[in-house]
RNA sequence: GCGAAAGUAGCUCAGUUGGUAGAGCAUAACCUUGCCAAGGUUAGGGUCGCGGGUUCGAGUCCCGUCUUUCGCUCCA
C-alpha cells in the first residue's frame, strides 16, 4: 500500500514534469481541488472524448449528442432534487472528529425515543397477556406519555428550525436533548454548519433584478429538459439515446485525490429512452457495452471490476459502477443506472409541460424509462495515466520511465528525431514533417543524443519514433522504433503515412467494441 | 471543517547553536560523440508559501494565514 502511494506521488509530478496537468493557479499558491491540463493533457484528454463520443454516436445509430448550457433554470434543479439533497446540515463531534449530518442526529434520536416506548408496550403486553389494551396503555402509562410529549414537542421545534433554516436551533436541539456522538458518547459539539454542494451565482445585472442561478452539479438534466426538442426535431423512436460531454461543478466538502474528485469537472454522459418495462434489459446491455469500451484501450482487463449498488438512489432501480483500480485502489469511473421515469415526469410535474412520448408500435403515449451512463473524463484520464505509467529496468540496469498509453489517445503519435544536427539531417527530418503533420500530431527534436530524445518521447507515450540518418539521404528509408518493445525496423519514407496512420487510427478501437 | 505532517530553483533535496542561499537532475547556447538518457564550456532561473513579531541581523525562533498530503466525514 505505501508502495501504492509511491507510486500514485509518482504520477501526480510526472504530470505536472511532462505537461499533463497543474495546479490552478499555482502562482497564486493555487486553488483547492482545481487543476489544468497541460500541453499534452489536453490532447490526451481531446482524444479520451473523441474515443467516447465517437462510440456513443458512430457505433450507434439511434445515439444523437446535444451541448446544453452551463446555466439553466433555477426549477430544474428543484425537479432533480438537487435543491433538496445538496444542501445539508453538518455537525462535528470535537472528541471523535467525526462529521454528521444534524438533521439525521435528531431524526435518530426520535427513532429512539420511539424505540423506549416500543420496548414498554411489549413489556406490558408480555405482563397483561390477552387482556392487553395498547390504545388504553399509550393514554395512560406515565412513561409512554412523557416520551410521547417528548416526540411531539422535539418534531415540532425540529419542524420548525428545518422550515426556517435555523443553523443555531437546530445545534441548540441537539444540546437540549441530549443527543450524543455515537461514537464518542459525548456532547462536545461545533456548530451546525450548511453544506451548499451547488455553486450559485446570480444572473442580472441589477442586485434587485437578479435571479439566483446554479452551475450546474450534473449535465444529464440538460439531456432531460432537451428530450422532447431532440426527439421531435429528430424524428427520433424509442429507444434512442442522447449523448453529452461537459463541465459540471460541486461544492465538493473534501475534493481530494489529484484530478479523482475536483470542484470543476467534466462528464461524458448518455441518457437512453427506453419503453417502461424494458428498462431492465438495457440496462444489462450497456453495462457490458460500457465495460467493452473499457476494456478494448487494453489497460489490463483485471484492473476493471462492476460493484453493484446495493443501496438505491431515490429515482433508480438499478444501479452498477465500473470501478478501475487506481493507485489507491479500485474507484468508481463510470456509472450506469436505470433512473426509470423519475426525472421526466418530475419535470413534468414542475414544469407544468407533457412530456410524454407517443409510440407508434404499441399506440399509446407513456413516460418513456432511462438508463443512463455517465463517466467522469478526469477520472478516464487518471486511470489511464495510472494504467499507462511504467517504471522499468533495461538491461544494463538502465532505467526508463514509459507511459504505455493506448496509441490512438497518445498526445503524440510521432516523433521525428534526425540522427545528428547537421549534415542535412535535420532538412530532410522536417522535411518528413511537412508531409505527415496533416495527418497526425507529429513532433520535431534534434536536441541531445538520441537516446535521450527516445525517453523524452517515452515520458509523454509517444508510440513511434523514426530517425533519420545518413542512409536516409540515399534511400529514403527511415528506422521506426517502437515505444513498448523499443525495437527498430527499417520503412520506407514514403509508407510511413500509412503505416502510422493504421496503427494509431481511432478506427480499429472502435471496430474492436462493434466486433466484441 | 477537525486532527496530523509538510511548504527552499521546473524536479529531488542540503542548509550545522539565527550572520542576507547551495547540489544533482532538468532547461537554453556552443563544441564533441552518433541508434536507446546523464562528455566539455557557458548561461538563465529562488524577495527560502505569504503576513506580522523577537533581534543589530531570520530559510533558521514565535504567532497568524494560505496551500498541499494523509486520516475522519460526505459523495446522484
Amino acid at each position: 500500500m505505501a508502495q501504492q502511494e509511491d507510486v500514485f506521488k509518482k504520477l501526480v509530478s510526472h504530470c505536472k514534469e511532462y505537461g499533463f496537468v497543474f495546479p490552478s493557479s499555482e502562482i497564486y499558491d493555487g486553488l483547492g481541488a482545481v487543476y489544468d491540463y497541460g500541453q499534452n493533457g489536453v490532447e490526451l484528454k481531446n482524444n479520451i472524448k473523441k474515443y467516447w463520443w465517437d462510440s456513443m454516436t458512430l457505433l450507434n445509430e439511434n445515439v444523437v449528442g446535444i451541448d446544453s448550457a452551463i446555466f439553466m433554470h433555477p426549477t430544474i434543479w428543484k425537479a432533480s432534487g438537487h435543491v433538496d439533497a445538496f444542501n445539508d446540515p453538518l455537525i462535528d463531534n470535537k472528541d471523535s472528529k467525526k462529521r454528521y449530518r444534524a438533521d439525521v442526529l435528531i431524526e435518530e434520536q426520535i427513532a429512539k425515543l420511539e424505540d423506549k416506548i416500543n420496548k414498554e408496550i411489549e413489556k406490558a403486553a408480555k405482563r397483561f397477556g390477552d387482556a392487553f389494551d395498547e390504545k388504553q396503555f399509550r393514554e395512560t402509562n406515565s412513561r409512554v406519555l412523557e416520551n410521547q410529549a417528548k416526540i411531539n414537542e422535539l418534531h415540532a421545534r425540529f419542524a420548525k428550525a428545518l422550515n426556517d433554516n435555523d443553523l443555531a436551533d437546530l445545534r441548540q436541539i441537539i444540546l437540549d436533548y441530549e443527543i450524543v456522538c455515537p461514537v464518542s458518547g459525548t456532547r462536545n459539539w461545533t456548530d451546525v454548519r450548511q453544506f451548499n454542494l451547488m455553486f450559485a451565482t446570480e444572473m442580472g445585472s441589477t442586485a434587485d433584478g437578479a435571479m439566483k442561478v446554479y452551475l450546474r452539479p450534473e449535465t444529464a438534466q440538460g439531456i432531460f429538459v432537451n428530450f422532447l426538442n431532440v426527439q421531435k426535431s429528430g424524428r427520433m423512436k424509442i429507444p434512442f439515446g442522447i449523448a453529452q460531454i461537459g463541465k459540471a461543478f460541486r461544492n465538493e466538502i473534501v475534493a481530494r485525490q489529484f484530478i479523482f474528485r475536483m470542484r470543476e469537472f467534466e462528464q461524458m454522459e448518455m441518457q437512453f429512452f427506453v419503453r417502461p418495462g424494458e428498462e431492465l434489459d438495457w440496462f444489462a446491455k450497456w453495462k457490458e457495452m460500457r465495460l467493452k469500451w473499457h476494456k478494448a484501450l487494453e489497460l489490463g482487463d483485471a484492473k476493471y471490476r462492476y460493484h453493484d449498488h446495493e443501496k438505491l438512489a431515490h429515482y433508480a432501480n438499478a444501479a452498477t459502477d465500473i470501478e478501475f483500480e487506481m493507485p489507491f485502489g479500485f474507484k468508481e469511473v463510470e456509472g450506469i443506472h436505470s433512473r426509470t421515469d423519475f426525472d421526466l415526469s418530475s419535470h413534468e410535474k414542475f414544469s407544468g409541460k407533457k412530456i410524454h412520448y407517443f409510440d407508434p408500435e404499441q399506440n399509446q403515449s407513456y413516460i418513456p424509462y432511462v438508463v443512463e451512463t455517465s463517466i467522469g473524463v478526469d477520472r478516464m484520464f487518471l486511470s489511464i495515466m495510472a494504467g499507462s505509467y511504467c517504471e522499468e529496468t533495461l538491461e544494463g540496469g538502465d532505467t526508463r520511465v514509459v507511459l504505455k498509453l493506448p496509441a490512438a489517445l497518445a498526445p503524440v503519435k510521432l516523433a521525428i528525431l534526425p540522427l545528428v544536427k547537421k549534415d542535412g539531417l535535420p532538412e530532410k527530418a522536417l522535411e518528413i514533417m511537412e508531409t505527415l503533420k496533416f495527418n497526425f500530431n507529429c513532433r520535431y527534436d534534434e536536441k541531445d543524443t538520441v537516446g535521450k530524445r527516445y525517453r523524452r518521447q517515452d515520458a509523454i507515450g509517444t508510440p513511434y519514433c523514426v530517425t533519420v540518418d545518413y542512409d536516409s539521404l540515399n534511400d529514403n528509408c527511415v528506422t521506426i522504433r517502437y515505444r513498448d518493445t523499443m525495437e527498430q525496423e527499417r520503412v520506407p519514407i514514403a509508407e510511413l503515412g500509412n503505416i502510422i496512420s493504421d496503427k494509431v487510427s481511432m478506427k480499429n478501437l472502435l471496430k474492436k467494441i462493434a466486433e466484441s
